[in-house]
DNA sequence: TTGTACGCGTTATCAT
DNA sequence: ATGATAACGCGTACAA
């Protein structure tokens, strides 16, 4: 191999290659990108030059002339939920098949670096984003909306953010699921806990549990309601034992419980255990989320699963569709994506159950 | 507030804030990026435009004329595994905080896209590189070298990339702490489940139980040692369930389990509980990696934690240093940093436990 | 079929 | 203290 030496500095450029092929830059430029006819011969000549100097294409000046950087930007709250890094590879997945980089911001729930990310990827001029908002509002999405880029929400709505589309979770429909299998179950009093409802996420929820135990000849009774209460933002699994321990001690205790969330599952779980009582027999449990450990315990936990692969996957088909079709014209939709209710032992009266 | 009508498109440029300001762009940018001095009232007159007409400057075209993006890329084989969100956020974190963007690439385990996403990364002008290898080794890094731009390899080391810096999780160490922590206790007979053993930590892990064994005056039985055949990829909790069920009917079973990574230890949890074996009465147990479930078993489970968080930090600390103080001369040193060993009720023959 | 020259938005080097 | 203007590397009308 004679390969030109390059000691130490500075990769190859189109003009280089140009110059060792000996023809235009624009002849490089067609043969690179097939933008125009080039002669086979010519053709021929300008690859063994890209192959021997080892020319690459320098993406942010393509970028700076095209006005487009190939590149798609993904904001979440943190990565450490059960269900954020299973949405950030499907929809990275996605977005690498067709060929975009992805630029990546954890904004670990401070509102303020979120919308700094949101910031940062606008002036490193992604061609869109996928957001999974933390909060109600997001003001440095006016950017995006002012250039006329796309932005796909994710498992969140956003107050006044009409342009956008939003692939969100079934959460209502997920919760009114589970109760109703509760019910079905034989389930005459069914407590649920939750974090506080911060976001339309829990809410939806919430929503749905009401709305199942009421469809279901039950009646909201307010002990059986337990919501952490918005201060205590500590140990999320500490709260969830300490409730069920207070829900299990009540003169009337319930014999089934909601959770409506991993950690509200995990300490519900620790407390049960603790008190010595035999689930399902003594107290049916549905979960949130279909974790890996779910399936393990003993007995395996029923859950409501959000289909978050799914989600991942139609956020990044979308935006790449507004992109293509450059049909950024229409107003955002909202898709809603289903739950699906998985039930195992943990909730059946009867024998075992699938799964 | 009179902003002017930016109807639909074309975001302002340095030159629309400098006639904006009745300067030049030279002094527009020295205003920006504070690079020489500047009269308090022409400064004031630019700031007001910057502000009048939303200038935001366009990292890309700066990123040409600097030749350094502000950029770094990750890649890692899976955001799925347990430890790689944690490892993702604390380097990630650590970036943002120092004013660095991050282009991110889960490679799903397939080589070919590990090289193509590493191509791309360099294409797109990152500063530098973290990587958690997939492999044994990894030709397009040698754009780097070649580039003089600083690679850190976090986890696991790579054959012949001698520039890069590694930090590395002590797993000699930490298999040999856990068989100690197991010979104190009173074990005789200790097992260990492992997956194929392909990566350099795994060997390390088993490298470092052989060890322990050995110092702790027991002898390598081969059949206490199950290694996962590389054929059967299939469910490798359901491996470490099997294995782990042929160990308890062996003649002369083991009395204690060091199951090396999250799978095995689940598996062996579950056949473990459907033989009716009580932890750590009957058999001893130690996995590896502190995930959430562990402390909430039952008993819970000791195990050998890598400090992951750590890594990352460190990791990103270092391609930092390396880019500010352009060090990037001396050769990649390695780091490695300790794993802990978390002592729970599953290992310990007396009474309760720590945590 | 191929080459020339300009623009993309910044920074940096000269002048002044 | 500030202003022109040449890079930076690439795409692409327009010309040939």
């Amino acid at each position: 191999m004679m390969t030109t030496v390059n000691e130490k500095k500075s990769a190859p450029t189109i003009r280089a290659v140009a110059v060792e092929a000996g023809v235009s830059v624009a002849t490089v430029s067609a043969v690179i990108n097939q933008t125009r006819f080039v002669s086979a011969e010519t053709a021929r000549r300008v690859n063994e030059a890209v192959q021997r100097s080892g020319y690459r294409p320098n993406r942010l000046a393509r970028g700076l002339s095209t006005r487009q950087t190939k590149t798609i930007g993904i904001v979440m709250p943190t990565v450490l939920s059960p269900i954020a890094p299973l949405l950030l590879k499907s929809a990275a997945d996605v977005l690498h098949e067709h060929g975009f980089a992805v630029l990546f911001s954890n904004t670990e729930m401070q509102v303020t670096w979120e919308e700094q990310a949101i910031e940062l990827m606008f002036d490193s001029q992604v061609d869109g984003l996928l957001v999974v908002p933390a909060g109600e509002t997001l003001d440095s999405l006016k950017l995006f909306a002012d250039a006329g880029k796309p932005v796909v929400l994710l498992l969140h709505g956003l107050k006044g953010a009409n342009g956008c589309d939003v692939i969100r979770s079934g959460n209502f429909k997920g919760s009114l699921d589970a109760v109703n299998h509760l019910v079905a179950q034989g389930a005459q009093r069914i407590a649920v806990l939750a974090l506080p409802l911060v976001s339309e996420s829990e809410k939806d929820r919430m929503d749905g549990f009401r709305t199942g135990i009421l469809a279901g000849g039950r009646t909201l009774e307010p002990e059986l309601i337990r919501v952490g209460a918005p201060s205590e933002s500590g140990d999320s699994e500490q709260h969830g034992y300490q409730e069920t321990l207070k829900l299990m001690n009540l003169q009337n205790p319930p014999d089934a419980i909601f959770a409506m969330n991993q950690y509200m599952a995990i300490g519900a779980l620790s407390a049960l255990k603790e008190l010595n009582r035999r689930i399902p027999t003594d107290v049916a449990l549905v979960g949130y989320d279909d974790l890996i450990w779910t399936k393990n315990l003993e007995p395996p936990m029923s859950v409501v699963a959000q289909q978050v692969e799914q989600i991942g996957r139609m956020g990044a088909m979308r935006l790449i569709g507004r992109l293509s079709n450059s049909d950024s014209c229409g107003a955002g939709e909202t898709v809603t994506v289903d739950t699906r209710l998985i039930i195992r032992a943990s909730s059946c009266r009867s024998q075992g159950a699938n799964d």
